[in-house]
DNA sequence: TGTACATCAGTGAACGCGCGTTCACTGATGTAC
DNA sequence: TGTACATCAGTGAACGCGCGTTCACTGATGTAC
């Protein structure tokens, strides 16, 4: 690899970290390619010579943020001792943690709007659905008989409806919850859906 | 009245009824003050005669769709023949229903962005709470023993969860359901709920 | 080893566009006397 | 009834700012001979 193209390499890795940061900072609808540039210590034009254009570079921040979720997830979903009810209680509240904790992240995750046709890359799709692998482990447990696709669908239902309630309570919206029940009322939300189930 | 100031008001309604077909067909993110001023036949500078900018014009197209989804949920609850159980589903159909024909303003709900510290007015975040009426009803007659508190904090916690399965599916999201499953998933979730808090 | 040339990362001023809001001015309407 | 004045809705050109992206140019690096 010649000394350029090292540097562009490297010019790449910076871009995507300073966004990180700026979007943990201000969050993803404060980014802008000045900033960066800015930061990184290098000139304007030279993002559009790494990046396409700034979606690109927020496609890579954000793939960061979903392989973070990713992590605390499937660390959640190993802590198994207790059986697959306890992990599913223990992945509403990881999520929960997660959006509290890296709220600007990932809000941005689910705010930033790309335009329209602008096609992600087939791995952020993938790591969409590995989120899913992670309830859908448990909920398989838990209900043998039911098929693949019925796992899917609930594993679904069930992460929208948390991903609902968390989102709706950390943006303070009047008909969320206050932040300090979330934890319980998701609890309450997993075990009566799953015992209604059983 | 004298006849300014019935102009003028005049002129407040009928910015609002364009903003609300904007919104309707665009999407609040397309609301521009000079197509509204084109739409209405009135200057640019005359909406700032009316409204203090156009977060104050957007309160109230909104507040006319936080009306309308309070209108469809209230005749959704009315419909009790069937009982509370019921009732909840219906409630949960109905706003996908609401969100899913009237996807645009809906959406402006809970799009549009305000200046921080911009004050919502009063009945802004009572019509909110009127909707969590529609649900507390239904749950207290379900659990007579709960108390307010607690049926509140339900009736926050389902309606998250209605609102996280509908917009994750209409939004078109990886993670979300195929909208063909709403229907179904939501009465799951609402009578799984149900049955688990017996 | 040296020279000529090609490649391409790097530069930053400038482009282009959008758009909320203001402001000095006009004119219709209403009021006081 | 008529006149002078005050009020305020209405006007639209212009302000002001933001900001993604481009582009003609520079210079470092690598290659061919």
């Amino acid at each position: 690899m010649s000394k350029a193209s090292q540097r562009k390499a490297q010019l790449h890795i910076d871009l995507i970290d300073a966004a990180e940061k700026r979007i943990a900072e201000h969050g993803i609808t404060q980014l802008r390619a000045r900033d960066l540039a800015r930061d990184v210590g290098c000139s304007l034009g030279s993002i559009y010579n790494v990046f396409d254009d700034l979606h690109a570079l927020i496609v890579h921040a954000n793939a960061r943020t979903l392989m973070a979720i990713d992590e605390v997830m499937a660390a959640a979903a190993a802590n198994d001792d207790d059986g697959p009810r306890a992990v599913m209680i223990n992945l509403a509240w990881t999520y929960f943690d997660f959006a509290t904790n890296y709220n600007k992240p990932w809000r941005g995750l689910f705010d930033h709007v790309f335009p329209k046709n602008y096609d992600l890359p087939e791995w952020m799709y993938e790591g969409q659905l590995k989120l899913l692998n992670h309830i859908e482990k448990p909920l398989a447990e838990l209900w043998p008989n039911a098929t693949t696709e019925e796992i899917s669908l609930i594993s679904r239902t069930l992460f929208s409806a948390v991903h609902g309630v968390v989102e709706l309570s950390l943006d303070d919206r009047t008909v969320g919850l206050p932040p300090e029940s979330v934890r319980n009322q998701l609890e309450i939300l997993i075990t009566s859906f799953l015992d209604g189930n059983e």
